[in-house]
DNA sequence: ATCACTTACGGGTGACGTAAAAATC
DNA sequence: GATTTTTACGTCACCCGTAAGTGAT
């Protein structure tokens, strides 16, 4: 029985070309790199290495046992990969969105629906969405348009509409409705993680700045203590009423700024998933 | 990293049913088992176990993960035979003989011309003989017919004819040839491994008796307390001459106790043994 | 002088076996 | 009572890192 990290260590070895070079990749002592050689050496009953004083290189037998060892120990990865791969298929529900609000819409389905599952999301952008999803890295996905791919089935969720957020003091902030054209220019505070919506007000408003917050606990602080106006959402006011911070929220009138969202789920798993999607 | 031992136990179990009779098949005890199965949950991080109180089966992820481990224990395996393989295959010559005479002929020969290499030899059927031949498991093989088979090439090396070996006591000692109609219905001494020879004497003597000695030193000594005739050949007499005991050797004037050798060797390997061949 | 490999030595992790407990058949 | 799994505990193997030595660049 030859024990992996004597091949792990041979092919760190075969890749870097000195003990002391696989050593530091290894983040183990050179000797141990020393003992470790020799010990395959012990077990194979075959010398792997030409030896010189202080030269060492792997002859025609360690070549052949480095090439080898390459492949079980990417068996072995794979091993990992299968066995936690098809465990998490099976007591996961992995929900890839485009977007906050979408996904704040389904955990709760999704969690009353699957209760012997972990229920996953994560925001990620429609290239990787799509790409996941095949992959079976996402069991379900939310994009902002209908995916051209036959083996992926959508459906229509709802459609998610931009506010701006303005304090009493912003000159706007009694109209009943405004317009991108009207909003371009001025500085924005904006969540980082808004997904889809950052591309849709930065293509709007190109004129327009954001100051991009990656804490939301720092953007709330933030919003409170400046006059500066941030976003919101019909669907994030809905959801998390805290959000308003006390500012008057007031919708973009422009077609643009009305999302429709979209689940897709493979076709191959459209039987399981068909109860979710009829609740959507 | 998975090290082996856990892959190898995990395959144990699946085998064997229960941690007991898998920890007896891998002469460990069984606390060490049930460590091993937990410490290879952990390591992936997926239960793989359907656990009472006293009962223990692997459940989907268990099974697959025995399926994975099996077949990495395999590429283990294979790496081991296919290293040690392909150095036995550059650092000996190991010839198969179906017959002792021979290789003591041979043996001698081959050592002088590949002064770098181990030389190994052993007697074997001849038809294990072939199948090891194209198997790469010999070198060279003697045999005592030309195999059909395109692939093998043959060089007639010499004949070996057979004796039998009396004490004076005996009453065809006088004899200057005998033939094995008049010894046939006789009780021989014989050494067990003369390979070929045992077939011969028995097809063409079958109402005789062969008292078979393993052990060569155990054959002399029978032989110098006993007048029950035995065997030798033209050449283990030329190359053992002490092996004659103080007997009577006497020819056997059949056509059938005279054996004609062969060398065979693969094709393939025509160029790097030509040079032997010549010397035969 | 630096780098590369090897040997020597002491330390700590962890795999092991024994023993015992709990539960099932 | 026999079998199976698990936990507890002390032991020991062995893998590791540090240190020191040799030889080459």
């Amino acid at each position: 029985m030859i024990e992996s990290y004597l091949l792990e260590y041979l092919v760190a070895y075969n890749d870097n070309g000195t003990l002391s070079k696989a050593a530091d990749e290894l983040h183990i002592s050179q000797p141990s790199m020393t003992r470790a050689m020799q010990k395959l050496e012990d077990i194979l009953d075959v010398p792997l290495f030409n030896r010189g004083k202080n030269r060492l290189e792997l002859n025609e037998y360690g070549k052949l046992a480095a090439d080898y060892a390459r492949r079980i120990l990417a068996s072995e990865e794979s091993m990992l990969q299968g066995v936690r791969g098809f465990y998490k298929a099976n007591n996961s529900f992995r929900i890839g969105s485009c977007a906050p609000g979408p996904s704040m819409r389904l955990q709760p389905i999704a969690t009353s629906m699957f209760l012997d599952k972990t229920i996953s999301s994560e925001q990620n952008d429609e290239d990787n969405l799509i790409r996941g999803l095949l992959n079976q890295d996402y069991d379900l996905v939310i994009l902002s348009h209908v995916p051209d791919n036959k083996t992926i089935i959508c459906k229509k969720m709802f459609t998610e509409s931009l506010n701006v957020a303005l304090t009493a003091m912003h000159p706007a902030a009694s109209k009943s409705s405004v317009s991108f054209k009207e909003m371009d220019g001025q500085n924005f505070i904006m969540y980082a993680q808004v997904g889809v919506w950052e591309k849709i007000v930065r293509e709007n408003m190109p004129h327009a700045s954001f100051f991009k917050q990656e804490d939301l606990y720092a953007l709330g602080t933030l919003a409170q203590n400046s006059d500066l106006p941030s976003f919101s959402t019909d669907i994030t006011l809905a959801e998390i009423p805290s959000r308003k911070n006390g500012r008057i929220n007031i919708p973009f009138k422009d077609k643009t700024a009305t999302v429709t969202f979209y689940a897709a789920i493979l076709k191959e798993k459209q039987g399981r998933y068909h109860s979710l999607l009829e609740r959507l």
